[in-house]
DNA sequence: CTCTGTGAAGGGATTCACAGCG
DNA sequence: CGCTGTGAATCCCTTCACAGAG
């Protein structure tokens, strides 16, 4: 129903909603609020939540509490999802304490390196597997999405792997495309190319994003 | 001319051609080959290329060498584009650790930290200074871009730190959208909100990007 | 009044589909 | 033939603008 950038924009008004919660006590907030914190336009955050079939009062806002309810029935599995890392070099351990520190809703429940002495470790709490063991770690721990942090040439491999233990989503962090079959969600995130993306416009300009 | 998308796939297409011109020695590319390694449609990658005024030939398709320099020509400052980064913790090391060894146009060459211990260490070849120190570092190195690799509390403060210093171009991995004034670009890089959506989509489906 | 919810309009980006060429 | 280059069509996303409610 919501659209994927509909999805990644509702994942950032919780957390927006969360600290306003937190930090203000405040019951309310008004759309243009919340588009505030975001970078996003206040006709935007009404139709995302439209989206979701949240209502808000036409003289209150929204409600914080009930919102964040609603935003989570749409993003939260109830039973909890489980997150696996391919790759322990330095990006994949900092992507581990970044997520474990961050603490979501979401836990990297497994670690998993080509390198014979790096299986048996534990990095911050998570422990690091042989890629033999991915299928039984995988359907034991219920694991349904992957991160790949290997190198660009050992990108694909990872990901036939994660596929073929079962995971349903993919996240991408190596410099290079992997092909997935079409019922498993894919999605690069290329550095390299972002940075590139950022020095071209930091050279010719072209105004922020809001 | 080309829009941001469009610079962010020219990235992506220049790194498989170099790839192919260094893996296999092949000196032409079809726009369908091209399109394979990158996950990007076949009449899409023309689009692209005809935007930067490129033009293959219809039977052996593009000379790869002659494309990779079209490219480099938008993509890359002919004198060179320095970056800094701020905040030096676990994420941020990792990322100047990662982009120096991928090596792209673009160095790392000033780290920033509020952390006066930290200040004066030298990582990845990469010297930290403290937050006081970016103004004159920044003028020094000809610095366009910066990173914020900070905790969320921080990132605003280090964007107008960045700003203030005279940077043009910000990509921001803290967990909260900063704002900039217009004649500087900035790009939101969320690793919590895309891990939410990969996750999303894990569990109800949505086949994958192409 | 100032807000929300939303039909309608607008704007981009992507794909279609085909002419043209070697 | 099979490829490129590209107008036209399509699709999706965002914004506009206003009715309706308190």
């Amino acid at each position: 129903m919501a659209s994927e950038r509909t999805i990644g924009r509702l994942s950032l008004y919780r957390r927006a909603l969360l600290r306003l919660q937190v930090e203000e006590r405040r019951p309310f907030v008004y759309s243009h609020e919340l588009a505030g914190l975001t970078a996003v336009s206040a006709a935007q955050v009404r139709r995302d939540l439209m989206s979701i079939g949240y209502s808000g009062s036409p003289n209150r806002g929204y409600d914080i509490g009930e919102l964040v309810r609603s935003i989570a029935e749409q993003l939260d599995d109830p039973s909890g999802q489980g997150m696996a890392v391919v790759g322990v070099g330095n990006l994949g351990r900092a992507i581990i304490n970044y997520v474990s520190r961050q603490r979501p809703r979401l836990a990297v429940g497994a670690a998993f390196d080509k390198d014979p002495d790096k299986a048996g470790r534990v990095i911050q709490g998570c422990r690091v597997y042989s890629l033999e063991r991915m299928p039984d770690v995988v359907r034991e721990q219920r694991i349904q999405v992957g991160l790949i942090s290997v190198p660009a040439g050992a990108a694909q491999d990872a990901a036939d792997r994660l596929v073929a233990a079962g995971v349903s989503g993919i996240l991408n962090f190596a410099p290079a495309s992997v092909h997935v079959p079409a019922h498993v969600f894919s999605e690069d995130l290329d550095l390299i190319t972002t940075l590139e993306k950022v020095a071209y416009f930091a050279r010719v300009g072209k105004g922020s994003e809001r």
